[in-house]
DNA sequence: TTTACTGTACCGGCTGGACGGTCTAGACTA
DNA sequence: TAGTCTAGACCGTCCAGCCGGTACAGTAAA
C-alpha cells in the first residue's frame, strides 16, 4: 500500500514539514533533503509533488492565502472589533494560520518577490478592515504596527509557547493590558 | 598605493558593503565574493580583515553596539521624551545607525545567536528607557511594538527613501499623526 | 483469468554549480 | 628585508534539480 488515504497525504505532509523547518531552524536549514526527510518522503517523492523549491514556496503562499481569507472573515465579524481582533490574534497562539504566517515571514526577507507580494496584499486587507472599524487612519496604522511588532518578534526570536501575564523583555507580552491600551486609543478623541 | 588613509579604509568599506548587500539583496546574496567585489577589495583582502564570515558578522554586531550606545544617549536626553524619540527614529531615515540595524535584522532570522542576542540587549535597553519616561509598562510595550513594526516593515519590504506625509499600505507612514497617537497614549489615564 | 500495457506515486544516486575558506605569489611601504 | 596588505586560483562541502528505476493500481484485450 503506497498510499494511505486514512492519514495526511504526502503533499500536505511536505508542506507541513517545510513550515516546521522554516520556523524552527530557519530558511537555510529548510533544504529539499531536510524537508523530504522531515515529511517522511524521499527527495524524489517531494519533487514529484513540487517541481522545484520555488514551487514549494508557491505552495506555501497558496496555503497562506487560503487561511488568510478565513481570517479576514473571522475578523470582520468579531464582536470585539477588528482592531482588538488583530492585536489579540497577532500574539502567536500556535494555530495553523500562525505557523504558516511565521513560516512565510521567514521567507520574506529573501529575494522572494512572491512571498513579499502576498504579505503586502494581506496587510492591505487587514488595514482596510481595521480602518473601517476604527475610522482614524493614524490609529489604525498604530494598531497594525503593534500587531506587526508582535508577529515579527515572534518570527525572529523564539516563539513563546504560552503567553504569560507578565511582560518579558522581548517575547512574551501581557496581551490584556495591551488590548486595554488599544481600546483607549480607539476611543481617544480624533486629531 | 595599497592603503589610502585619506579615504575610508578597506575594513570599513567591507563592513559598509556587507550592510548594503544585506539590505538590498538579502543574506543569501551577501556572499564573501559579492561583499568583496562591492567593497572594491579582493576576496583575499576581505579575509585578511575578517578571518571568516562569522567574524564579518561579529564586526557588524560590534558596529551595531557602538552606534546603539550613541542612540541610547541621544534618546535619554531628547526633549520630546524617549517614547516619541523611539517612534520618530524607528522610521527609516537612512542614517548610518538605521542601515546597520536593518542589515543586522536581516541576519537575525538565521541561526545567528550572536545577532539575536545583540538585539535582545538593545531591545531591553530601549524598553527600560521608554518605561522610565512613560511609567506604564503596557503603554511602553505598545510604543516599543509600534517602533518594532516600523523597523521590521522597513527591513522586510522596501526601505522608503523619503517618508511621505501620506500613509501607504505597507511602507511609508505618516509619522506626525503616529506621534500624535503616541502622545495621546502617553497622557492617557493609567489602567 | 492471465497477460500486457499505462499512469500514478515514490525512491535515491548523481552532477554541476555556488559558496566558504585556504594557500601561495606578489606588491607596496618603512 | 621585514611587515603589511592584495590578489585570485584552488579545494571541499553542500544543495537544487535531474533521471533512471521500482511498486502498484487500473484497464482491457486474449
Amino acid at each position: 500500500m503506497t498510499t494511505q488515504p486514512s492519514q495526511p497525504p504526502a503533499r500536505s505532509r511536505v508542506l507541513q514539514a517545510y513550515e516546521d523547518l522554516l520556523i524552527n531552524d530557519g530558511p537555510r536549514a529548510a533544504t529539499l533533503d531536510a524537508v523530504a526527510a522531515a515529511a517522511g518522503v524521499s527527495k524524489g517523492g517531494l519533487l514529484y509533488h513540487f517541481k522545484s523549491k520555488e514551487a514549494l514556496t508557491a505552495g506555501l503562499v497558496e496555503k497562506l492565502g487560503e487561511l488568510a481569507e478565513v481570517d479576514f472573515a473571522l475578523m470582520a465579524k468579531d464582536p470585539d472589533g477588528c482592531a482588538k481582533y488583530y492585536v489579540r490574534t497577532s500574539v502567536f497562539g500556535g494555530t495553523t494560520f500562525d505557523r504558516t504566517v511565521v513560516a512565510a515571514m521567514r521567507l520574506a526577507q529573501g529575494d522572494d518577490t512572491t512571498v513579499r507580494a502576498a504579505f503586502s496584499k494581506m496587510h492591505e486587507r487587514w488595514y482596510q478592515l481595521i480602518l473601517g472599524d476604527i475610522g482614524d487612519p493614524a490609529i489604525a496604522r498604530a494598531v497594525m504596527l503593534i500587531g506587526d511588532g508582535l508577529y515579527y518578534n515572534a518570527a525572529l526570536f523564539g516563539l513563546p509557547a504560552h503567553v504569560g501575564n507578565d511582560a518579558g523583555p522581548d517575547g512574551s507580552v501581557d496581551v490584556q493590558s495591551l488590548l486595554a491600551v488599544v481600546e483607549r486609543m480607539g476611543s481617544a478623541p480624533r486629531t
